[in-house]
RNA sequence: GGGCGAGUGGCGGAAUGGCAGACGCGGUGGACUCAAAAUCCACUUAUCGUGAGAUAGUGGGGGUUCAAGUCCCCCCUCGCCUACCA
């Protein structure tokens, strides 16, 4: 054994090995309970970041532990692998997207392999790889055989840099998320899934998953965005039409002074044709077209609106109500048109008092003072109270209004109670080359018709060009041009890709059975594997991959090919990784490579460090010197190990006994199981890698300590530093393995049980007490552990230093906590 | 505007309602050394005190409790997400 640790040397020794013999392989028919362990799977950019290396080490040390604890685990990685990234460089280096992107996989492949994951290698999947999205096109085809896939024209996220469209999902401020160009609107054919069919579902479901951060869940609930109103119907003064409007608050529907439409509203061209205020509209939409989506929907934007000179009436009241537009109501969100109640609406209210539209309140504020009831409102009251002129509704608490009015609105046939969401179906087309093509055909004489199962995959053509702005694939006259499927006549191939968040969506389901050619995934493996029993992941995928994931799965199940209802049990959401209080970035040039780490430190010391600044939720701010102290607490291990190596040794594989032991090694062996107790509810059940690891510093300090006794016992010092390494193995998985070796243990490491603690072991005999006065520690006493409470108390009121503080008082009260303290109260 | 987090030493961070600051970094002192580095040991919240110790102390203010960093109410600051969703 080397007396210096020389973590090159040991981290390359048994890398190899364990490649070769690939230990960490996930066995289906194992007769073991399974675990399936999970981290979100990058992005080929070509170089592992921090970012990454800490995703990776915490599912590592999840999967690791698992092992030890008895589990069969499935530990997979691949890459998700199309994108545009590959795209840009292909047009920068003129290389084809597939070189550069196998190119980076296997730069980022190895550096995985430097850091020491434990991965199922033989389970490696790209998302670009024909095998691979061959079923991301079957999946496609089911979800479009049961009517979850459709085409539609529709104004959609359009990016002119990119070329592309984008889903909602990925504009950002009204800019293009990749690149940062404003992105615009563009009328385009379209290809949906109906993820709006989901919708309550999704929804609901969200309470069956407890494992989930209430963070992720509450953040998906905006983002569907489920309300229950009435749709209305206010019929158009002179025309035979109706105005339909969404509205939460039908209670308010008497205080309706006008209505309000989006300026795209279909509806507004026909009703100022040929009016006066014809020009003067079509100015209007003509402006609100232009601005970008961030200045339109922005809150800090003054309202803007304009009378088309039309009137429609009141369903209920049968008023007269006039029709205007204005920047602030949406065409995509309910029917595109709003009712204006400015007293108890905040947007109406400023919208009316700009325009010096009627304020009605209809609500009446408890909290309003009697002297102030006549007086105009200084602001909208959105709150509750009692109904005033709502006719014979007057009077009523107003949510006990609101559903006698739309009981009587739907008797008479002008209003219907609807539920709305703010959530959209799902655009999965994308005019780009480098991803998943969608598997349909032109035929001008059958129409659009499906790739049958069995021609999948289609292959992305080779014969492309790439310049900006044009999708290359449309570039393919052999891609383009082919026969359909039905009637072998000319047909043409749809040239838009999927979206790669397709791609993201089932790659869970493949690594189950991921050499499968006959289908995505066998029914005995899917079953076997799923769910993901820990995913973990940043939490920028907290709505999209994680929603459309579990969409995906719904949709699995639904059709019979799955059995669980959700993909992912247990979901823990890592922080990013900072450098001087930001984020580490390339922009921001405070990154640290870790390959540069590994090569100074050694991928243990990496992995120790950055588990070992903060728990894994939160943010963890990089430390050179923090690297550093964890890199000689791995040294300080290494030296303990070279001193002990003879003793331990002889004793390496013998039933060990502990009798006769003095006060000194009952301690240390104390120290021994509790630091086993402490890391096992500290990786198992609270996922907090920190203070495992400084229990394991705990451990390793005691026993420097106790070396230092006069006559050690072997067998006490034999248990502790066996157990420093086993602890360790999932932190530090090189170190440990080659420690355990050292030290003439037979086997891997990594295939030892966890050890369990020994509660004989941390019994003591003595306690020590903490005493109190009025709450305030005035003194500690050592008193034998299985005291009874009348002993203690009459043991603390006499010694020490309590009667001090005591004297000349009445003791009140006398509060004992069993083997921790005891509280005196006092008066006087 | 809304939602969710978080505020604890010089720093990263610990504390099932029961000794605040574990562990690590940094700092100080000592040992080893010709010397330095490395290593090992000890100390390290502030104020007062030679010392034993005392007092204060977890963003601010109230409250519940024998006991509050932890539970409840109000407020301040910072971060993230979201945003005219009718």
């Amino acid at each position: 054994m080397q007396e210096k640790y020389n973590f090159s040397e040991i981290e390359h020794k048994w890398q190899e090995k364990w490649l070769a013999e690939n230990i960490d392989r996930a066995d289906t028919s194992s007769a073991k309970p399974k675990f399936y362990a999970l981290a979100m799977f990058p992005y080929p950019s070509g170089n592992l970041h921090m970012g990454h290396v800490r995703n990776y080490s915490i599912v590592d040390v999840i999967a690791r532990y698992k092992r030890m604890q008895g589990f069969e685990v499935l530990h997979p990685i691949g890459w998700d692998a199309f994108g545009l990234p590959a795209e840009n460089a292909a047009i920068k280096n003129q290389t084809p997207p597939v070189d550069w992107t196998w190119r980076n996989i296997a730069n980022m492949r190895r550096q995985l392999q430097e850091i020491g994951i434990s991965y199922d290698w033989e389970r490696e999947i790209a998302t670009c790889h024909p095998e691979y999205y061959r079923w991301t096109q079957w999946l496609f085809l089911e979800f479009y055989k049961h009517g979850l896939v459709y085409k539609k024209k529709a104004a959609v996220n359009w990016c002119p840099s990119c070329a592309t469209v984008l889903a909602n999902e990925q504009v950002v401020d009204g800019v293009c998320e990749r690149c940062e160009t404003t992105v615009t609107k563009k009328d385009l054919e379209q290809w949906f899934f109906k993820i709006t069919d989901y919708a309550d579902i999704l929804l609901e479901d969200l309470d069956k998953l407890p494992g989930w951060p209430e963070k992720v869940k509450s953040m998906q609930r905006n983002w569907i965005g489920r309300s229950e109103g009435v749709e209305a119907s206010f019929p158009l003064e002179g025309q035979a039409e109706n105005l339909t409007v969404y509205t939460t608050r039908f209670d308010t529907i008497y205080g309706v002074s006008y209505v309000v439409l989006a300026p795209e509203h279909p509806l507004v061209r026909e009703l100022v044709k040929g009016t006066e205020y014809e020009q003067d509209v079509l100015a209007f939409t003509e402006k609100m077209k232009g601005l970008n989506e961030i200045t339109r929907t922005s809150t800090e934007i003054e309202k803007e609106g304009l009378f088309i000179g039309k009137y429609c009436l009141n369903p209920m009241s049968g008023e007269r109500v006039p029709i205007w537009i204005a920047n602030y109501v949406l065409l995509e969100y309910g029917t595109g048109a709003v009712m204006g109640v400015p007293a108890h609406d905040d947007r109406d209210f400023e919208f009316a008092l700009k325009y010096g539209l009627a304020i009605t309140p209809v609500i009446q504020d408890p909290a309003c003072p009697p002297e102030k009831k006549e007086q105009p409102l200084a602001a909208a009251y959105i709150d509750e109270g009692i109904m005033i002129n709502s006719r014979e509704f007057d009077g009523l608490p107003n949510e006990e209004a609101m559903e006698g009015m739309a009981d009587e609105a739907e008797r008479r046939g002008v209003g219907q109670r609807k539920v709305n969401f703010r959530l959209r179906d799902w655009l999965i087309s994308r005019q780009r080359y480098w991803g998943a093509p969608i598997p349909m055909i032109y035929c001008p004489k059958c129409g659009t018709v499906p790739v049958p199962a069995d021609q999948l995959p289609v292959l992305l053509p080779t014969d492309v060009i790439f310049k900006s702005g044009v999708n290359p694939i449309t570039t393919s006259e052999s891609f383009v041009k082919t026969r359909c499927p039905l009637c072998d006549g000319e047909a043409e191939r749809e040239t838009d890709t999927m979206d790669t968040f397709m791609c993201s969506s089932w790659y869970y389901l493949r690594y189950t059975d991921p050499r499968n050619q006959e289908a995505p995934f066998s029914e005995t493996a899917v079953d076997h594997w799923m769910n993901v029993d820990q995913y973990v992941g940043g939490v920028e995928h907290a709505i999209l991959h994680l929603l459309y994931s579990r969409f995906i799965t719904k949709g699995l199940r639904d059709f019979g090919y799955l059995k669980v209802d959700e993909p992912f049990e247990n979901l823990l959401t890592q922080g990013m990784v900072c450098m001087d209080g930001s984020k580490m970035s390339k922009s921001k040039g405070n990154v640290v490579s870790p390959e540069e780490i590994i090569e100074r430190f050694g991928a243990d010391t990496a992995r120790l460090f950055i588990l070992f600044a903060a728990p894994p939720e939160r943010d963890l701010e990089w430390s050179e010197q923090g690297v550093e102290g964890c890199y000689r607490f791995l040294n300080r291990v290494w030296r303990l190990a070279v001193q002990y190596r003879q003793l331990v040794q002889t004793g390496a594989a013998q039933e060990r006994l502990f009798k006769d032991l003095d006060n000194p090694a009952k301690e240390m062996r104390r120290q021994t199981h509790l630091s086993i107790q402490r890391v096992t509810t500290d990786i198992g059940l609270r996922f907090n890698f920190n203070t495992a690891i400084s229990a394991i510093m705990e451990l390793v300090n005691a026993l420097y300590l106790y070396k230092e006794q006069p006559g050690f016992t072997l067998e006490v010092t034999q248990e502790a530093m066996e157990t420093i390494i086993l602890l360790l193995a999932p932190f530090a998985p090189h170190m440990a393995e080659e420690l355990w070796s050292e030290l003439g243990y037979s086997g891997s490491v990594h295939t030892r049980p966890w050890p369990q603690a020994a509660q004989e072991a941390l019994i003591q005999d003595e306690k020590t007490i903490i005493l109190q006065v009025n709450g305030k520690v005035r003194d500690r006493i050592q008193v034998p552990a299985a005291i009874s409470n009348q002993d203690l108390e009459a043991k603390v009121i006499a010694l020490g230093k309590i009667p001090e503080w005591t004297q000349g008082k009445a003791i009140v009260k006398v509060v004992i906590v069993p083997g921790k303290l005891v509280n005196l109260v006092v008066k006087g």
